[in-house]
DNA sequence: TCAATTTCTGACCGCATGGCCAAAATCTAG
DNA sequence: CTAGATTTTGGCCATGCGGTCAGAAATTGA
């Protein structure tokens, strides 16, 4: 199970190529996770990189394929390890109770790459003006969770409910509880994160 | 109870100034729930309006202003007729279950209003670049939401659980279900509606 | 009717952005 | 060492933005 944001990698040029790639990348999770998208200008990732603004035209053919490594790296990264964690489980239970958590663990771990992450997400749009990831970027986890669901309703462990509307639901959970972490660092999101794993667990369940 | 989002209400100088400002209101939120707040542009707005982009900058002192008198429309709007219709109730679990789909319902008649009101949530910034509505706009919210589940918990008729996570995520499912919806608009938002009322009913109960 | 007031127009301003490019600097290979 | 390729610089450009303004148009009231 891998994810399928981006299907095909690229092939670096030189060493140097990638380190920039992976120095501009940088910068600009760092200065999104700061500022917020709407303020992270090309002119700002670079002072932040210390290079010039042109480099960045250089190795990247526009400000969209610089987002859409940042989410590519970002994202890849998160779906592997929350995957690895769930891998072997059986019961749809555990899964979903791994699921949130092992999520959780990693937004804890990359706080700024899941804000910037979001940022993008939220903010990036193609240049017709229609949003670059929309609902249907959502539809691989969707499908994930629902299979889950689905293991669980046929080994009788959950009941009879919607599998869209639970996996929208539960995905949107996740969210909400990066979002108030994010604005409030205090909050505890371990403890969230296992409220989450008993509220869904108790509405899946018969 | 009333929504605090904005409490002083405005006196307009003449009728033309409120059939203008109406005017407008109406046009930005039409606009924007066609192309995004990105692609809302001053211009834009005064085009579909029928009017000179300077007219807008005649009747509100800034955009905005001009975007928070959207979101103080609609959001009292919506927020009014979901109050109305939980007026009197007393079981917890039919708070709640009205409040779901109350909103839902609302949704339905006033796609646009609610469409533009998520974006000007989302993206509106302030001069220095931080979220004008942020988590801190949603506390009205979960406090309200807090007040039911504690009613249910003290009459027995809930579980122990975290009110805040529920609020949070109660309010994020509300989201998502109006983000589903609006990019799938065949989806069945009462039927999703019920299943949210289902699923944390559950969620909820003893 | 006609002057005062309100409203509207369309051109204009300063600003920030993403992108571009010629020239300079640096690195690499023969 | 040197010639060619790669990489970087810093300034420049066109674009679109929100906002301003003088003057025209419309409305109002006596």
């Amino acid at each position: 199970m891998r994810s399928e944001i981006e299907p095909g990698g690229r092939k670096p040029r030189s060493f140097i190529e990638e380190a920039r790639r992976a120095q501009i990348v940088a910068s600009a999770v760092a200065v999104i996770a700061e500022v917020g998208f709407a303020q992270a200008s090309l002119a700002r990732i670079a002072k932040h990189a210390g290079i010039s603004k042109g480099v960045i035209s250089y190795h990247f053919a526009g400000k969209e394929e610089l987002m859409e490594e940042v989410v590519t790296r970002v994202y890849t990264e998160a779906a592997d390890h929350v995957l690895a964690e769930m891998e072997g489980l059986q019961d749809a239970g555990e899964l979903l109770r791994t699921y949130v958590i092992a999520n959780a663990a990693h937004m804890r771990r990359h706080r700024a790459q899941i804000m910037a992450l979001g940022e993008i997400f939220n903010n990036l749009r193609t240049a017709e003006g229609k949003p670059r990831y929309g609902v249907q970027t959502s539809e691989e986890i969707y499908q994930a969770l629902e299979s889950v669901f689905r293991l669980g309703q046929r080994t009788g462990r959950f009941r009879d409910f919607d599998l869209r509307v639970m996996a929208v639901t539960l995905s949107a959970a996740m969210d909400s509880m990066f979002g108030y972490w994010a604005a409030y660092p205090e909050h505890d999101l371990e403890a969230h994160a296992r409220e989450l794993a008993d509220l869904f667990e108790r509405a899946c369940s018969t």
